[in-house]
This record gives structure tokens, C-alpha cells and sequence, in this order.
DNA sequence: CAGCACCTGGAACGATCGTTTGAAACGCGC
DNA sequence: GCGCGTTTCAAACGATCGTTCCAGGTGCTG
């Protein structure tokens, strides 16, 4: 942790470094359990023990691997927040939340981008769900802080006459956003496989009005409750 | 060691089933990587050996699994789809889809249930993400027809005048709704003490009728285009 | 009874896991 | 040069992994 090698242009990128980035991607295209540390620390080049020494275990380093990560996205959608404090917009909103996880593809801190938008979204929906019960507070932390303040904002919308979503709504509606977006994150292959080809993985800027879009027209629905919404059929229960 | 005479009255668990239980409930809790065959032989109370014998080895067991919650679930939802074959409906089509997993909380075939909606839901998000290499054909297999034919019903509904989907939206926004579902399925309980209680992740009628109302939401948004209001540059596809 | 197919039991296999150790190699002030 | 903290390396540690083996139990058939 010692910064000393900050001045020099560092030629060769440090063992951290690389056990990071190499974490970060088998860990995301494997996840944590099925990668093991000597296949982990091979891609990296560097030794085994180095794991231990630089982040004192497979569980540190795993928690490094995420904070590099989600700490600069949450700034990002913080900062994105407080810039439109005073014009509201759903749209806008759910912008702030979900475009920094996806246009962060690597690329921002000057970490090398091998694959435009693979790495870093694999690890983020992985983590997502599979979530080790050692980090569970880990990602509550770290969430925790970022989905209460989107409630908040979102809840200042929807208290527009008109819109009937009690707080309970309003958080099953935001997860489903961040199920959405963990799904697309992780498994945007398998999509391509099912649909033929006709959606293409690797082109965030579409994924990414379509999930806005998806999002912003799911959050607006209508109440649900028990009411049936219109004079349709739906005859169920 | 005190094996008593069992067998004979077809009442009593069979060792296949106490293993296939399981393994339901922990693959679900913990992931497939980060179960072992001791843990789970020991929760079922069963030879550690009887797993190779029954089902050919850890990954046969896992396929197992997963056929028999699956199969009941497509077939469940291939008929919902033909019934209502000659009333489109959008949220009927979405609820053929959405309902089979999310109620088929074990309690169909008459396994046994011991928490409500918590077992079968976390195995269903667990694989649909974590997705081992080797059932990476399984499950493309067993959601391949069921989600041709949602994607089949989805755009017949799409060619209505006025909603101007095309097939590559339609498909991204059907993944936001799996998404969606696999979320919820699998990590309800971090929702429940992130809105500090208030969303209740047993009541799975209301989890139901939230998602079930998004999803519609989010399927039903106009098409995206280009062009987002605040202008961020980047060209689309 | 014997014969046999089916299933279960305990014990062990080889492989691999995460972690630790101790010494060698480096960087840098003196 | 020497001393010293930092980092890397090869080798090994004990534990645990999935799997295999085989004797023993069980229920059926004759």
C-alpha cells in the first residue's frame, strides 16, 4: 500500500495489479468458488503465495477486486445525482443509476480493456448473486449507501399525485431494475445464443437504451395491489 | 446403521429423493461450486457414495435437480399459453411465464416444503447464473423452447400498430424480465433488510403482482430510438 | 435354500484446494 | 561496501475435494 512508485511511469504493472485484473476476470467468468488460485494466479503471471501476501487470503482478495470497482461507480452515480438535483426526471435517474456500471467497462481508471464490456460486468452480476456469505456485509456496505439514496430520489417522484406506489412497491420495483441489470450484465452471451444473433452483447450503447427503457416503463406502472387494472380479462385468482 | 425396514410401503423417503432435496436447498443457498458432496450427503442424510451411484457423479446430481423442478415448470407454462391461445393479452402472457416458477415453490409434486418460496426460487436464480460450463447445454436446452415460444407470443403482440418493437428490443427486454425474476428468485432476503423489512420476501403473492405489473411495464415502453434526452454523444449501434 | 440384481456402508484413492514457510532477490539510505 | 525492510519464489503443509472400490445388506425369483 505504500505508494512509492507513483512518480515513474511504471513499466511493468505491479503484482497487485495483476492479481487484481486477473481476478477480475476469471472471477467473473467462473466465479469465486470454481476459481482456484493457482489457475488464477498462472493467468496472472505471478506467484502463488503472492495472493496471500499482497491481499492476505482468496477472501481479500476478492473484496480488493470489488472495492477497485464499485467504489468508483458509486462516486460516478452520486456525482450524476447531485448534478440534476433540481430537475427530476425518472428517466434521468435511472440513467444515473444504471449507466456507470455499464459504460465502466475497465476502461475508465486506466485499466486495461481487453474485451469492451465483458469483464467487469461478469464480476458484477456474478457477485451479485452468488454472494459468499464472507462478503455479505461486504456488498450491503457497499450498496447499501447507493440503493438508499435512489430510493429516496425515487420516492420524491412517485409521491406525484397520480402515482399510487407505497414504499414497499417502490423497493420490489428497484430490485427488479437491479436483477435486470446484474442478469444483463452477466449472461448477455446466452442472449445472443437464443436470439440468433440479433442482439449483440458487446454493443453497450444499445443494451443500454433498451435497458433504460425497460426500466423507466417498468418503475412507472401502475399500482398492482389486488385491484384489477383494467375492465381486461385477467382472470386469474 | 440401524436401517430400519423402510422400503415396501413407497411412504418412506427414498435415498434418490432425500439427495435430490437436498441439494435443491443447498446448491441454492450456497452455489454448486461451494457445496461439497459431504456437506450435502450429511444434510440428507445419506451415504457419501450414493451420490455417484444415483446420479453418476456431482454434476449428474445438479442436472437431476434442475430437470425435475424445470420440466414441471415449461410444461406448466407451455399450457397456460395454449389455453389462453386466442386472448393475447400481454399481462397474460407474462403471467404464464412468471407465475409457474414463482409459485411452484416446491410444494407441486409433493416434495416436501419446508420454507415457502425460498428453495426452489434461489436454485432457479443460483444456475441461471452461476452456470457451470457443463450444463451450459442443459440449460440452453431447457429454456431454449420455452423462450422461443414466449418471444413468438411476445411479437405477435409487438405487431399491433403503434408499438414498433423490433426483434432485437424484443429480446433484450424478455432477458430484462428473467433478470428480473432470477434477482428476486434468488436474493429477495437482501431486499427485505435493505427496505428494512418492508418488503416481505415470502408473501409471493405480492412479489408476484409487483413483478408480474414491472415486467409488463417495462415490455410494454416505447421503443428507445436514439437520441436520450441528455445529450451524452456516443453514437448507437 | 441358492442366485442375482439392486442398493448402502465405510474406507480409501489421487488430485487439488488455500495457506504457510523460509530463503533468495530486490531497492535504497547510509 | 553493509544493513534492512519489501517483495518474490519454490516447496511443502494439512485439509478437503470428487471419485472409486468392495464387502455387506436387502428384496425378489426360482
Amino acid at each position: 500500500m505504500p505508494t512509492k512508485s507513483r512518480t515513474g511511469a511504471a513499466r511493468t504493472p505491479p503484482t497487485r495489479e495483476l492479481l487484481l485484473d486477473a481476478a477480475e476476470r476469471l472471477f467473473g467468468e467462473q466465479g469465486y468458488s470454481a476459481t482456484s488460485l493457482r489457475q488464477l494466479t498462472a493467468a496472472a503471471g505471478t506467484n502463488l503465495a503472492a495472493v496471500n501476501y499482497h491481499f492476505g487470503g482468496k477472501q481479500g482478495l476478492c473484496k480488493a477486486v470489488l472495492a477497485r470497482r464499485i467504489a468508483p461507480i458509486n462516486a460516478e452515480r452520486f456525482r450524476r445525482l447531485d448534478r440534476l438535483r433540481r430537475r427530476p426526471g425518472l428517466e434521468a435517474i435511472v440513467r444515473a443509476f444504471l449507466e456507470p456500471p455499464l459504460r465502466a467497462t475497465g476502461c475508465a481508471g486506466g485499466v486495461p480493456c481487453t474485451s469492451p464490456a465483458a469483464r467487469l460486468c461478469r464480476l458484477f452480476g456474478r457477485i451479485s448473486v452468488e454472494q459468499p456469505a464472507f462478503l455479505r456485509d461486504f456488498v450491503a456496505e457497499q450498496f447499501g449507501l447507493i440503493a438508499r439514496r435512489f430510493a429516496a430520489e425515487f420516492a420524491r417522484l412517485a409521491t406525484r399525485p397520480g402515482r399510487g406506489l407505497d414504499r414497499a412497491s417502490r423497493w420490489w420495483r428497484m430490485h427488479f431494475v437491479v436483477g435486470a441489470m446484474a442478469h444483463t450484465l452477466q449472461s448477455a452471451d446466452s442472449l445472443a445464443a437464443l436470439s440468433d444473433g440479433q442482439c449483440n452483447p458487446d454493443d453497450v450503447d444499445q443494451m443500454t437504451e433498451e435497458l433504460v427503457a425497460f426500466a423507466v416503463g417498468g418503475l412507472r406502472a401502475a399500482a398492482c395491489r389486488r385491484a384489477p387494472p383494467r375492465a381486461r380479462g385477467e382472470a386469474r385468482r
